[in-house]
DNA sequence: TCATTATCAAACACTTTGTTCGATTACAAT
DNA sequence: ATTGTAATCGAACAAAGTGTTTGATAATGA
């Protein structure tokens, strides 16, 4: 990728994060990125196509990072231990979510978290949909997978607003509060 | 209130709510609420100031009723069976919000309900905080505030997208998926 | 060195917003 | 039934935002 790429691809983000900061992602407008990266019109476009576009790009480039080395699930079939295997991959997800804790708090504090949130449930809900099979109920299971992942989400939100907490900490207070426990 | 401004209102209550089901909230342009309702444009702005400022008043219309028979909180403290009570009135609210599901389903659904949701939650937060100085534990009780609320809120909008459950059905779920049961 | 290409500034048509105006018409109260 | 009030209308307006196109300039990588 050319040099002159990644730096506007970088101020369009830091930007986009600067804003994000200080209002809702709706209030916010192109031309405002663009000032505020100080780069032209036509550049910004040429990189992304809509607010939406760049909004889900930032978002793939974190989770990515949060997500990566995320444990081969086909091997961990042993059922015996599952609860032991989902929490500590939880907690692991939610050290990956503090080193990026800078940009994520921003991102989802305000207004702004909706649309974030909404490619964060993607994610969770594969991590969760396997662990629902080992529970027996009689509760709909798309009620509890869409509980779980909200949960989690909300959790994980409400934890950048109080970062005071350490991941064991945040793993403990999800866990206390859900079925899984 | 005027039989005009009755109209106009709810015409543009229809038009709005019509929009929501089809596109998401941010999508929807003044003009498109104006030409559904089939209103002059200066007649609009004589009602509402802005879209926010309808979706604000849309939904104060709708939780006014929701909530209206919401007992007397300050008499219940009788905290032996306050269980009880809290499952009662979910139960009851759930009811109303059936009563509601034709325009609350259309809200809820898409991507247009987050809006609508944060007005809700701050309906619940008034519910629930009693609640929780009832329960002992070492979990910041902002964060189980803050997990009921979005728990319940979450489960109202799962259950407008799948209103085969009766109110009964939903609370149960509820209540077999929160350390409150 | 050189071909490529990202950036730029400027201009463009278009949409949306929110306001203002005077004319018209429906309303409620007497 | 009459009358004063006020809601609606339609048209026009400035201001701001969107997304595209242009040709010139300059940085990049090979």
């Amino acid at each position: 990728m050319d040099r002159r790429q990644r730096k506007t691809r970088s101020a369009i983000f830091d930007a986009f994060t600067k804003l994000l900061s200080e209002k809702s992602y709706s209030n916010i407008t192109v031309q405002e990125i663009i000032d505020e990266a100080d780069i032209s019109r036509s550049t910004f476009y040429s990189h992304f196509e809509t607010k939406d576009e760049l909004l889900r790009e930032m978002s793939n480039d974190i989770f990515a990072h949060v997500f990566s080395d995320h444990p081969a699930k086909e091997k961990s079939h042993d059922f015996s231990r599952a609860d032991y295997d989902l929490k500590e991959e939880i907690t692991h997800i939610l050290y990956h979510l503090q080193d990026n804790s800078r940009y994520l708090s921003r991102i989802l504090s305000c207004e702004s978290g909706e649309m974030f949130m909404r490619y964060f449930k993607e994610y969770l809900e594969k991590i969760f949909r396997d662990e629902l099979k080992k529970i027996k109920t009689d509760i709909p299971t798309e009620y509890l997978l869409n509980h779980m992942v909200c949960d989690f989400a909300e959790t994980v939100r409400w934890w950048m607003k109080n970062d005071k907490f350490s991941p064991e900490d945040i793993s403990r207070f999800f866990f206390s509060a859900t079925p899984f426990d």
